[in-house]
DNA sequence: TTATAAAGTTAGATTAATCTAACAAATTTA
DNA sequence: TAAATTTGTTAGATTAATCTAACTTTATAA
């Protein structure tokens, strides 16, 4: 597989985490390329039956994509660990890096990170590791927009893996395992007034809110 | 720069070591590429002020393209030492991996492997690793195919880095600081009767004895 | 339910990196 | 030094991944 191939399945991957269908559209934004490029990309790999595709339909990864797009997922956030735990790296610097890690082709390599991590279920961004055959481990965690005021509950994960984003967070004091205490939700724009660790009062945006996985 | 020209970066950079011009041909022996594509390469590598190169003459590195090639080999190197000291694995099996990572974009990532290993200056196989502004280290070692019967030497670098070649030298006990002594040099084929660290006698072709560094 | 807009496809061009076939220059050898 | 060999170049084709322009299909709205 070229790398342009495995990056099609990982947006693809990515894609059909959501409820919306994938579309040619969806892809060309996720990319960030044009329409046609992706139209003559998905007839590709639909030929190498990685992806299920008739034209004007909807597009769904078969078996075969689904495993091969956890696998990248895997390399990718087995580095991410490896980076912020062996390495010393941010969680906020980590994602770059992976993203070009993860298409290195070495068994060894990635099997020597997660041996040196302890086969661990989790990257730094809360999100699960997908065993060395493409399986998930089981996690239940909900964003904290839909969650109530007057509840408290503990940061698990994060959706949104942008360095700005992570570096906001760490200004306020949030990493994974850090309490968020909803204590007002703002009907007009849906956002919150939070406690973090118990001492910060902040107000995040329904984005925001998005973005935070917790239990 | 892309992939492909940081690949004849480190070409052109191994082919200026030696004696003999750099040319068309070996370059394209080098990459296992045909000569016509070489021809264009070149063209496009001088148009970047990286190699100097004029129809039916030898190609030579620039300033520039020297200091670049010499940054790629300090990453394929620092990533050799990195993957054999923090990460374990063997000297035989570091290089494969060692030139995909070198393609990394990432100064954080490698200078924190740089840090990690305590600003190294040599890799696994004995090879000196540039420094951040692609200046080498002093060294001195020559190779075993010009040493005398009847003197000992201490293994300081290897000039083949194939996985076959190292393994034949693990069998053998040789690893770097190894002693070997020469026992015995045949003129029909120029081959050694050696000493290995006081113990194992064996034959070194000549070939072999051309990859060993000692001093 | 037809008109308009949005999404998708086709056709054809472009760029990087490669190739083969044919030709030209340089070098070696007789 | 002329012929033969090796090396190098040019021309033109190929593949992967991209693009724009033009056209078609599907979805939305009047």
């Amino acid at each position: 597989m070229t790398l342009t191939e495995e990056n099609y399945l990982k947006a693809l991957h990515r894609l059909s985490q959501g409820e919306e269908p994938i579309t040619v559209k969806r892809i060309a934004v996720q990319l960030g390329i044009k329409m046609p490029t992706v139209t003559s990309m998905v007839r590709n790999l639909a030929g190498k039956k990685l992806i299920k595709y008739e034209k004007y339909k909807a597009i769904e990864l078969t078996d075969k994509g689904r495993r091969q797009a956890l696998l990248i997922l895997r390399k990718h956030r087995l580095t991410e660990l490896f980076l912020k735990d062996v390495m010393g790296l941010g969680w906020e610097e980590v994602h770059d890096i992976a993203e070009q890690i993860e298409h290195i082709q070495s068994d060894r390599f990635f099997n020597r990170i997660d041996e040196m991590l302890g086969h661990p279920k989790f990257d730094p961004h809360g999100e699960p590791i997908p065993d060395a055959n493409g399986k998930l481990p089981f996690f239940k965690a909900f964003p904290l927009s839909g969650c109530e005021a007057g509840k408290k509950y503990k940061l698990t994960g994060v959706l949104d893996h942008d360095a700005g984003f992570l570096t906001y967070l760490n200004t306020l004091g949030l990493t994974l395992g850090s309490s968020i205490e909803v204590m007002e939700v703002h009907g007009f724009d849906r956002s919150m007034d939070v406690l973090l660790n118990e001492k910060v009062r902040t107000v995040f945006s329904f984005i925001v809110c998005q973005h935070l996985l917790v239990v």
